[in-house]
DNA sequence: GAGCACTGC
């Protein structure tokens, strides 16, 4: 049997400090109320060594009796009452047994019989659990006493669709095995490994696991993978589904577990050929749900109207409000307070604390949601009451104990892609029946609770759709494309996902790739499509960053790339806009946003701005968070490209054609990204696609460059392209032949002005090879 | 003269 020490730290994968801090995370819902998180991590780490641990065979250890795929509940229970830990060996702690009488009461436990029944039978099995079951931290585990992967030489992996829930239900389930987390239980996120050789059980994001099925198209080290959150439907997992459906027949070893919380399970079961199901209930309280008699208007005034009316007549209890964006958010708390405020001095109210809450706010002012609620005024006065008003990462990310009364007008903010101009955007769009849902049972947390819909019952039954659609209907699927083809998967039109992608948007993606030469006129990966897809970035970046040694300015595209992958930098708040602006201007360069970013980035990375970096950020105007953000990415990139041998090489800063050469890196990735001014006014007209767009007020470029690159079309008020820079026409037609290849442009003021181009380009070129002879 | 829902590698 397969012996997997050593187990020194030596051979663990070195790991980056990154700015998330489990213990430090509020989002925890998985922890139960007698959970205690303080001081763990330490303390009994070192009280055994490695040396006496049974480890490669069972014998000798509680696991013993256990036969693989065929054991009970009953003995998994003996196991777990110890004395010792049937996975090291060490005597149990007396938290651990407090901690098991807790899991022991969850609901997923009463059915732990039957889930091991059909999970042996079974090789894919579908696990239906609502909120409060327990089936995150507990599932995983129950497969463990059963699969035993530490015998086999492999790992149950469980995924995540976020980050922090891989690292702190990988934390908690550390506590509840009484083990070390990053020994037997780890974690794999983006940035950080904290798995070894001893990790039995890897929590990790559904984003990592598919990163690894790149290299290892059969998941290999894994004898069963859990993905949880399945109903959330995030491309990842939507992939990752499509792509054990054929691992599943190339390994008839390997189980599979899709875990999800809605009623929609049964086309998982279709969709994973009739695959058993069992569903668990949930623990949560009821709520009373009402909908307005008639349509309402304007949804905003609406809640704002209905969150007073509460405070005013409910009993004791929270208020949650769900809008759609920024803005809306902020000039929404403004109204409340100062409403509330009258009726404190008008109508003697009890006092009311309202706080926004949205995914950009800094993570300090977002801490301040879980503040309690303000007493009374008086000792005996009207009780105090808090009112968040949030997008929807309220509704899954985050969850706050003590709501009692939701507010749910019914929209949000979703991404839509209209593959006909190639364009991604935001719109306020209605939610579905599963997101009201989920709104309405954010108030039944801790006590029963009411959820007041401003809409009426009809619509919610008409209008509203049943699951919101999946994201790999709402993207542009090149990047999507290009890993699908690194997974092995060459035949994409018939693989089989769940929800397929419009054919339109396919063919969309697959041209995009041709014109970037990831992929050749078949349709098969080239060299330079097989290195993109190493890199996790959109493959218009990844083939700018691979291609820019060619230009002499690979460090300075690396830092390029780091920045257009991360959050804006550009910090404006509302209350300084001008000298946020002014700020701005210092770092302006005349040809346009990019070679800004990149200003701002050195100017950061100097000695001055290092000295105290957070004070920098703050006195110009930029975002800490995103400009370290960007210092990671960097250094993972870089990472990348030393493996992939692309040179690290740059201009020297003296040399005349140092931004110069920048912008024609730009080129070779966002070719197609170009416009052209029309005419002599501000409008600008896209290559190719043809879309009126304007440039957007943030940039530093003026109206009097005819070429632009843009990193992003914005659809708002207006068609704004985002982030452009002053690129020259010859550099088009030099740099990208095939996507410029005149004769297949509209025939149009564009192309008349690229075939004077291409004509004076060939003019230079005959005197050039005629002064040769 | 705008405004970035939320994730992820």
């Amino acid at each position: 049997m397969a012996d997997r020490r050593p187990d020194g730290d030596g051979s663990r994968a070195k790991r980056q400090k990154i700015d998330m801090d489990p213990q430090a995370n509020p989002y925890l819902a998985h922890m139960y109320e007698d959970s205690s998180n303080n001081g763990y991590g330490n303390g009994y780490a070192n009280g055994y060594g490695s040396s006496s641990r049974p480890n490669g065979s069972p014998n000798g250890s509680s696991l013993s009796g256990f036969k693989r795929h065929a054991s009970t509940m009953a003995q998994a229970h003996a196991a777990e009452d110890g004395p010792n830990n049937p996975f090291n060996g060490t005597p149990l702690s007396p938290r651990y047994f407090g901690i098991l009488k807790t899991r022991r009461g969850l609901p997923v436990h009463a059915q732990r019989d039957e889930f091991l029944q059909m999970y042996q039978k079974t090789q894919i099995l579908v696990f239906v659990g609502e909120t409060g079951s327990g089936k995150t931290t507990q599932i995983p585990q129950f497969v463990l006493f059963d699969d035993l992967p530490h015998f086999q030489n492999k790992m149950v992996a469980c995924t995540q669709p976020r980050r922090v829930a891989a690292m702190s239900v990988a934390q908690r389930v550390a506590q509840e095995m009484d083990v070390t987390l990053g020994e037997e239980v780890g974690y794999s996120i983006r940035f950080e490994d904290k798995t070894s050789q001893k990790t039995m059980l890897k929590y990790m994001t559904d984003g990592m696991l598919l990163r690894e099925a790149m290299n290892d198209h059969n998941l290999q080290r894994y004898s069963t993978i859990i993905l949880d959150e399945a109903h959330e439907r995030t491309l990842a997992t939507d992939i990752l589904m499509g792509l054990l459906k054929e691992v599943a027949i190339r390994r008839p070893d390997l189980k599979i577990v899709i875990m999800s919380a809605t009623l929609d399970a049964q086309k998982f079961q279709r969709y994973f050929n009739d695959a058993p199901l069992l569903a668990v209930p949930g623990r949560t309280h009821p709520v009373e749900i009402f909908y307005t008699p008639e349509p309402e208007r304007d949804y905003v005034e609406a809640a704002l109207r209905t969150v007073l009316q509460i405070h005013a007549t409910e009993p004791e209890g929270d208020i949650l409000l769900f809008l759609t964006g920024e803005e809306e958010i902020e000039d929404a708390c403004r109204k409340i307070s100062l409403e509330a405020d009258e009726m404190i001095r008008e109508a003697d109210a009890g006092p009311l604390k309202v706080y926004p809450l949205y995914g950009t706010l800094p993570p300090a002012q977002q801490q301040r949601i879980f503040d309690p609620a303000p007493p009374p005024r008086t000792p005996d006065g009207r009780p105090g009451r808090k009112v968040i008003v949030s997008t929807n990462i309220a509704e899954t990310s985050l969850t706050i104990d003590g709501i009692v009364y939701v507010v749910d007008p019914g929209f949000s903010k979703q991404k839509v892609y209209n593959p006909r101009i190639r364009v991604e955007s935001l719109l306020v769009s209605p939610i579905s029946k599963a997101s009201a849902q989920q709104r309405a049972g954010r108030a039944g947390r801790t006590r029963p609770g009411k959820c007041f819909r401003l809409y009426t019952e009809a619509a919610f039954k008409k209008e509203l759709i049943e699951q919101t659609y999946p994201e790999i209907l709402r993207s542009n699927l090149a990047s999507t494309v290009l890993e699908l083809k690194k997974l092995g998967i060459d035949d994409l039109v018939h693989f089989d996902l769940m929800d397929p992608p419009a054919p339109e948007t396919l063919i969309r993606a697959l041209e995009e790739l041709n014109y970037l030469a990831c992929l050749d006129d078949d349709g098969e990966l080239t060299a330079l499509g097989r290195m993109a897809s190493e890199f996790p970035l959109d493959p218009s970046l990844a083939v700018m960053l691979i291609s820019s040694p060619e230009f002499y300015c690979s460090n300075e595209i690396l830092s390029l790339t780091s920045l257009l992958s991360v959050p804006q930098v550009f910090v404006r708040p509302a209350s300084a806009r001008k000298r946020a602006d002014e700020m701005k201007d210092l770092f302006a360069h005349p040809d346009g946003d990019h070679l800004t970013m990149l200003n701002v980035y050195h100017a950061f990375k100097s000695a001055a701005a290092q000295d105290n970096p957070k004070q920098w950020c703050h006195d110009h105007f930029q975002s800490y968070r995103a400009l370290q953000q960007a210092d990671n990415v960097r250094l993972q990139l870089k990472r990348i490209m030393e493996r992939s041998e692309v040179e690290l090489v740059s201009t020297p800063f003296e040399d005349k054609k140092y931004y110069e050469n920048i912008r024609r890196a730009l080129v070779a990735g966002f070719f197609m990204q170009v416009a052209k001014r029309d005419g002599s006014g501000k409008s600008y007209l896209t290559v190719k696609d043809n879309q009126n767009v304007l440039l957007h007020p943030s940039t530093v470029l003026g109206q009097d460059s005819e070429w632009v690159v843009y990193n992003e079309f914005v659809l708002t008020t207006k068609n704004y392209i985002r982030t452009v820079t002053a690129v020259k026409p010859e550099w088009l037609i030099d740099i990208a032949p095939t996507y410029y290849d005149l004769s297949t442009f509209q025939k149009g003021d564009m192309k008349a002005s690229l075939l004077r181009v291409a004509d004076k380009m060939r003019r230079k070129e005959a005197l050039k090879g005629g002064s040769r002879k």
